[in-house]
DNA sequence: CTGAAAGCGCTTACAG
DNA sequence: CTGAAAGCGCTTACAG
């Protein structure tokens, strides 16, 4: 910078004014210097810049597992957003570890960041995320609920997801019905839970616990997980899945054993990832607006930074997708 | 760090060679100065420190397409690799866009980044990658190569491995193979299809125009492509597949056709995804080890770091992993 | 409209 | 073994 004042002929103080377009520069001035910093080749540091006057463009998204392409799209709609308000968005991934995530996040506190967006690893401490939120700068969660921390949360109503497409399928004359996949430690998992319960009491149908078959997120989570309910109970007609991955996973679980998913067992999933429309038979799901999630997430870290307070928690609504991969019962 | 000076009775200097774990400082004082740090919750300002030293712990990782699986599997990868070695990996997001490519590199450039690894947006133009590399940090490509510029690539044997599959297809008694799926702009397109092509004219065996269709890397082009390539020639018996993802959007298209992948048609797919063993039937492919590929990159980045000077690309190996998705011709 | 000076939070010779 | 001073590249009142 000293540089480019000199070869602009100006001080320091003028070129900086002039990077910050500040609106009182002699317009020959600035032509001076964007002059010389065209020549030079001159980059801004802007970690100076924050030292001095305590400003960053940087947001942490801190992902729980880059491998989940639910939350990729998340992610990209976040750095849609962000980017449109000005910030640098820069993604962290933890692998669903409490100790990659505090390590990372200590890490990320060493630099200067505006805000932080997470989605809390399975397990993660109240009061770790509380003193994030009170030491620094804005966190908002995504996706799960850290039960003690006052930190929004942006999430999908999960419980009216699986309510919905529970029902869905008992209206499709299914009574006995099992609900596959996920990891008990995580909120989402007991609220999907919830909704699919309160669908079969509702409807007065039981539950018997070889029903429910919790199991890693993966394709091969939900694989395992059909296969341990269907061997132990064989005239299950209908699966919800607790993700559309999973689906997948009960999707080859089926095949293997000679069945076709959509004609001798229902499925549905949760997320309405891109690939379901194109699986066959293509998969009924709950969708849930990967850009309305950002948005609302934007929304909260707005607030926070310009009233110094802690914004509300918000459920981003859910939709049924019906296509092809439920029959009716008996048929 | 001023405060933690005071609480504990020393100047900043002494604070400072604390926290760099200087080991000429008396182990009392030591003591003194993180009961200190703990007491006050100090977070280290590892801008300021870059500011004064030149140092960075920041490497950046500029990623194409994070919907991508197969990248991110390497994006694991180079985040393990990396925070070994003591670095703090962060990525960004460009959409195959060279636009945000270039905005964001220009971003990072304005912190104070130790390195960058980039999977080149299409149409990256090679001078801008060569002022990248000759302004600021080491850089490294991943996956696809700028040509005319000087920098190190570390990619998949793209030619031997589709050459290696079109081979086991030809040895199957297939003669008439297609080739569908990936964006010719890219050198991974044009390399994969070199394999191909060579493998093809070994055996004698024609490729018509419209046996080579390509299209988006997603599964949606893969559907496609592959019901472009059949409308036009039903008598093909196989499939290459650009990539396991384009392989998927196959399987459905066939599906969709009422024909069963790997009994009416062989379908090889290439990356070897953790999905493909879990497909019905299981996917042959063709294997690249995203460890290998972050190896080498790292290795290539330290290399540039310690001599100062422009590392040589590297081929990353191949590997056919036959599984059950290629039947033998007139099964 | 522009420049000189102080200061952001660190590190690094250099004294002592 | 520890402290005082200078300086990294910026910004921001404050003069003029």
């Amino acid at each position: 910078m000293i540089d480019v004042a000199k070869a602009a002929g100006v001080s320091k103080s003028t070129v900086s004014l002039v990077l910050r377009g500040n609106t009182g520069v002699k317009a020959e001035t600035v032509e001076k210097v964007n002059l010389a910093i065209g020549e030079l080749g001159y980059v801004y540091n802007r970690d100076a810049a924050g030292l001095r006057n305590k400003e960053s463009n940087l947001v942490a998204i801190v992902a729980n597992d880059l491998a989940n392409p639910y939350l990729a799209q998340v992610i990209i709609a976040l750095e849609g957003q962000l980017e449109q308000q000005g910030f640098m968005p820069i993604v962290v991934n933890i692998n669903e570890s409490v100790a990659r995530q505090t390590a990372m996040v200590a890490s990320l506190k060493e630099h200067n960041v505006a805000g932080f967006f997470i989605t809390p690893a399975p397990k993660t401490e109240a009061a770790w995320l509380q003193a994030l939120a009170d030491a620094s700068s804005p966190v908002v969660c995504l996706m799960r609920d850290v039960e003690g921390a006052n930190v929004p949360t942006v999430m999908p109503d999960n419980r009216l997801g699986m309510y919905l497409s529970t029902r869905y399928l008992i209206g499709l004359g299914h009574r006995r019905i099992a609900f596959i996949g996920g990891v008990e430690s995580i909120s989402d998992y007991q609220e999907r839970k919830q909704g699919f319960m309160r669908a079969m009491e509702e409807a007065e149908l039981s539950v018997e616990t070889g029903d429910i078959e919790p199991s890693s997120t993966k394709r091969q989570g939900g694989k395992i997980a059909l296969n341990r309910v269907l061997d132990r109970a064989p005239d299950i007609t209908a699966i919800v899945c607790f993700t559309d991955v999973v689906a997948y996973g009960a999707y080859t679980a089926l095949r293997e054993r000679g069945l076709t998913p959509g004609k001798d067992i229902a499925v549905v999933g949760f997320d309405d990832l891109e690939d379901s429309r194109l699986m066959s038979p293509a998969l009924t799901t709950v969708r849930v607006s990967a850009e309305d999630i950002a948005l609302m997430a934007c929304e909260r870290l707005q607030q926070w930074r310009e009233n110094q307070k802690v914004p509300e928690s918000a459920l981003v609504g859910v939709e049924l997708v019906i296509r092809s991969s439920c029959c009716s019962v008996g048929k």
